[in-house]
DNA sequence: TGCTAACCGAGACGGTACGTCCTGTCTTCCC
DNA sequence: GGGAAGACAGGACGTACCGTCTCGGTTAGCA
């Protein structure tokens, strides 16, 4: 028994005003130039209305995040039933995201947030990338099933080899990811290195 | 000619406190948590003296870390000749270090010093990963030389997977990689994930 | 025709309940550190009930001082026909009072609540003070009466001596005022400085 | 010895600028509307400027007054062989100045900073008041010399008794001590009340 | 040997943001 | 309609750091 509501409720016009602000600022400015204070004016908000429902800075960024805020929720590969096909469009998509300017400072600001000693970085990283390993995963099985790919592989290491080389890439920009690159690393998990020839 | 040395020099003494102080801070407390003030205390130094050499708390973070303060230095691939063995262990050998308490701090500090609005984080990864990239690539080459590597595949972009993975691992550590992921990532890329049948 | 009563009436519980707090927590912690949310807190309260009643901190306080809460009320000089006699006696009794902690904090507290610029300090000092003010005039001019004191002195001005001097020490609180103190002062206004001597 | 003076000296210019700023905004709106935020922006401080050398609002007032920002210094009472004249000219004076609209500010500014507990108010009293109150006892005394005033009477209660009454009527503020008045205290204090005549 | 320049530790400076506390108002459910 | 609870916008609190500055005091090369 959830002891009885009391008092006045918390307002949900402020909740989303907090998030939207701090989503805006963020993409504006970056994680580092972030401040609770700008947050609450923007909202239009005292500081304590914000204290009150997050305790730091990186859990409203944190929540700006998983709430679907900063950044467009579903984008899970289709399922056209060519696997090759669906991973390639998937991985340029991802890669034409992180290289405009909005997509590589939120993921900026997520590793920032994620940083932070008292952010559960785990549970913002399962949230945030985790929809995307786990659908990763789930259309490669789809793809073994359809016998286009071979059985046997760890399904896990190829998503994390696509969702890491894509983070590693949008976090150094030294240049982000292009469709070229994503097609070579599409190519290279497909057919491998090994050319069978063992070693002297 | 670079204007001749007038003055006192600088203390070597100082420039290594600083550093073997951030050092100390960032693996203690984070990079949040770390400070110009807390450095130049720890260091026994005045702020000046801090600022005479380093702009920013992120530039400090970096030169600790390249000048091998927060990481060993020289972790590349060996050559034994087998380049698949060679590959292996050096995956699990970086997987270890960054399934440490300490090594994960100092990749969630580089990264969030890299998020540092005013860092040249371009250039922080491409010292504190380009050498390992660099490597990979040049002992994939010369795998590819021996012949026990297909030609033709985008070297880089299997450096890419392989750093990025352990990237990501580390930053999300909801588990860090361990040595049968490191194995099972280097076993999808030798061998790919094509049948070879086409799809329907 | 004062409109006719309409819903629930207001609790005389929580109005005793708030002067009661108020009193308390002006004693214990002096004006500065009272505030409204203890004063509701600690009366069992909803600030709304507080502010239903009183505009402000300073109106609670001067409620609680002029009910009785923070003062025993009635301490006008006795009348025992010998006006010399109760005058010490009263002026005796309120440097007693007022030597105590208590009586000092209430008088700083006054003293306090009287320089909030939106109270009506006049009204507060009158309705604190002026009781005494006013009985000492009336003993005063009883004493008049009884050809005890000369006619024609300005008896208010005396008044104003005996509370002023009283308010001073305790505000001042060098060292509140003793007994003697008192009775000295008594002398003084009785028998006055003058020698009749005129300047030269 | 007092250690060794290090790292730079703290700044007489923001020293005098808060004194003067506190000043201004106490006068200009009374103690309790006095902010510590106010006072450094309008000395052009910052806030730490401040706290580094008081440690509170009341501080801050009190040097203020102390120091001669608040209240022109020397009000003590003339010699002019007449010290009739003159206690009644100094009484005049002084309530004058309390009954201008600064002189009442400064005077409830005090008494508010007085009652902050952690204000040393005993000193601040001392300081602020006491040296009228010595000056007082000193010309009460050259009049005893002088043959015009009797000797053997307690000057220090007759001090009070002056002073309590201005500080009295200042902060009770009904109605602040006209000139008429003035000369009915010094009036009474000089003749007495008493007719000689005993109780029955 | 003395001059001058650049360094050194220390710590104050004007600022900005922090996270907390309180104000006076409001909005909820309950009597 | 009053009452307890508690959220609301606003704003001051006192603290912590920022990056700069100003002290007295080294420590070097150059005269």
């Amino acid at each position: 028994m959830p002891a009885k509501q009391r008092g006045r409720p918390r307002s949900p016009r402020a909740h989303e005003a907090i998030l939207r602000a701090a989503a805006e600022l963020v993409v504006a400015g970056g994680y580092e130039r972030l401040t609770m204070e700008a947050i609450a004016a923007r909202a239009g908000v005292g500081k304590q209305t914000v204290y009150r429902r997050w305790p730091s800075k990186s859990a409203v960024v944190a929540e700006a995040a998983l709430s679907g805020h900063l950044v467009p929720a579903g984008r899970e590969p289709a399922d056209t039933g060519d696997v090759v096909t669906d991973l390639r469009d998937w991985l340029r998509a991802a890669a034409a995201w992180l290289a405009e300017p909005g997509g590589a400072a939120v993921i900026r600001a997520l590793a920032a947030a994620a940083s932070d000693r008292d952010t559960d970085s785990a549970r913002l990283y399962e949230q945030f990338t985790g929809p995307f390993h786990a659908a990763l995963v789930a259309r490669l099985a789809a793809g073994v099933a359809e016998g286009r790919l071979r059985a046997g592989a760890e399904l896990g290491a190829v998503a994390d080899a696509l969702v890491g080389a894509l983070l590693y890439r949008a976090l150094a920009h030294t240049a982000p990811m292009t469709a070229d690159d994503a097609d070579a690393l599409v190519d290279v998990l497909l057919s491998g290195l090994d050319t069978g020839i063992p070693a002297d």
